[in-house]
DNA sequence: TAAAATGAACGAAACGCTTCGAACTGGTGA
DNA sequence: TCACCAGTTCGAAGCGTTTCGTTCATTTTA
């Protein structure tokens, strides 16, 4: 039903392959270029993408696998990673893993069918066997946010660890001994921040007893129920690290909901920077992500790839992180 | 370089056709499925969705268009469309308008090139024009979320300017008189809810002057200096109805930065609930918009249209909206 | 036992495009 | 005037599937 390329042949009296020739942008007689133009508009033409890819064996698209589309980190940092591919000619395909690794297991191979240039994956399997069809089939990949623990993929990240570790010092140069935290273990986001909050606790001489170790999901009700243990603790820590937004905002909630306050009764120090954490009062220390700069050195590693052009071992890109400091860290 | 169905067909002696029939859930002798598993295992074969689209002419794909990624009310929406797309058999492609009515229709083309079953829209622009291509193209169109004011399409959304009217009573009843407004009128949401407002306030028998209506965009800063002017009012007013989240949001930073309380110098009614509000202390009255059904029954539309099955006029689903209880409103 | 009926497998054409090498142009220089 | 050349145009093959109409093998029925 839709107009192909046969139509304007039709349409023009000329070759298919000079049409091709101008939708490619050969050069074509000025006298013809008026005459295709003409038969484009009137016959409302647009090019079959998919008989394009099929002979080019190219597609234009990059394919994004999200741990979850729902997070608003997620959000953002789709929003930078598509305007980078957009400037460089590139759609995006994403697909949603709904934090599940089945579905993410699937969507790879759906990936793979649907022929995409690359992938770039905000993975939620912690081991990268699921990406193993994509590497048959020489699709290049870039691991974006998070790395694997088992094999080595080009990867653009934050030194989670590093952050994570300088961050502490607000705490710990506050006099606070008594620290918490709250991470998830089952991404490596989550692992990396945990360990840079030991390492901080250890090399300032500090314990972390078991019950200040609360270990969760990504997830709003870890953040919730974290703090609620926390809180009902004989021995209440006096400051506690929350390793990612969700976990920070139900920590934050399940203190207003007891009528705990902050920085009186606990000290605060969060990870994943969103605007509306500004509004609350008290303003809590964040360590924020250079969430622009990660999408575009992904889109960039991954376009050098699919070109060839970078063409050495997987790369590891570990970027900076700042601090965003508030008033939610008393000093003791 | 991947295996294709001729390298299945050479690797089991069967022909093309008894392979394809396999592969789309025909029958096929046991002892066939069984060489013809083994093949597709040891070649790493997956079906080229390039070519099947082709001749099928169908990619199982819906497209769709949504003013920003970043917006969290988009995450959110996204996740439940992409949900029941899923279940339906459905990927998605997702494009970025990011605001910008050019962008917004360039990626029309975009999807109708890459041949999508039908599309979702969520509209940058408030007039249709943009999408006759998709429409010349015979593709099935539904609108989520907004509107447009010349063409009518498919339309799922909320009924926006009798939550607005509703909503307004808590104000209203609670004795406010001097009610100001901060909306967009870039989209329709803005403008609906805008006239909501106007209806109740009419109703009321209340004047609504000009300086207390603040029109400007779907944005942080138009709530934040929507909200800076309002302050700076010699007659301020007692109290503000704002029509989505970022006005929301952007009036409050303003009002916190200004050392304005709520509710004790400004009421406050928002729009646009999202986990986060709760945790501000006063928790804000807002309308919370039905975001699972929002994406489901625009899913089901779209199948609906794609299969044939419904074939009547343009269908404008309004559903309903609940309203969040706070503590915002101060009786006067 | 032969004919009819069933179920699977097959060959070839088609989907809409790109691309390669060959065949045309008209203008130039010998 | 003719051979040559650069610049365009053209025809045909091929990309990886599905599908239609046909053939083939097996089972059922009379």
């Amino acid at each position: 039903m839709p107009a192909t390329i046969v139509d304007i042949k039709e349409k023009t009296g000329l070759s298919l392959a000079t049409i091709s020739k101008y939708l490619n942008g050969g050069n074509v007689l000025p006298e013809n270029k008026v005459k295709i133009e003409a038969a484009i508009k009137e016959l409302h033409y647009e090019v079959n993408e998919l008989a394009r890819g099929l002979v080019t064996n190219k597609t234009n698209t990059v394919g994004i696998l999200v741990f979850s589309i729902e997070s608003p980190f997620t959000g953002m940092i789709l929003h930078h990673v598509g305007e980078a591919l957009r400037k460089k000619g590139y759609g995006m395909l994403i697909v949603d893993s709904c934090d599940d690794e089945q579905i993410e297991a699937r969507n790879v191979k759906y990936l793979i069918s649907k022929k995409v240039d690359g992938i770039i994956v905000l993975p939620v399997a912690s081991r990268g066997d699921f990406l193993s069809p994509a590497q048959n089939a020489k699709i290049p990949i870039v691991l974006l946010d998070r790395s694997l623990s088992d094999i080595q993929y080009d990867c653009v990240r934050i030194d989670n660890r590093k952050s994570t570790y300088n961050a502490m010092k607000e705490l710990i140069n506050r006099n606070h001994k008594k620290i918490a935290v709250i991470a998830s273990e089952r991404e490596y986001t989550g692992r990396e921040r945990f360990n840079g909050f030991m390492e901080a606790m250890r090399d300032a001489g500090l314990e972390v007893p078991a019950d200040y170790q609360i270990r969760g999901t990504h997830s709003i009700a870890t953040g919730y129920n974290g703090m609620k243990k926390l809180m009902a603790l004989k021995d209440r820590p006096t400051g506690v690290f929350m390793s990612n937004y969700e976990i920070t905002l139900g920590a934050m909630l399940s203190m207003n909901e007891a009528g705990f306050r902050c920085p009186d009764d606990i000290s605060l120090l969060g990870f994943d920077d969103q605007l509306f954490f500004h509004l609350l009062q008290p303003q809590v220390y964040m360590v924020e992500q250079p969430m622009k700069a990660l999408g575009e050195r992904a889109v960039e590693l991954l376009i050098g790839r699919m070109n060839g052009i970078i063409d050495e071992d997987p790369i590891e890109i570990a970027l900076g992180t700042r601090l965003q400091e508030g008033n939610s860290i008393k000093t003791l």
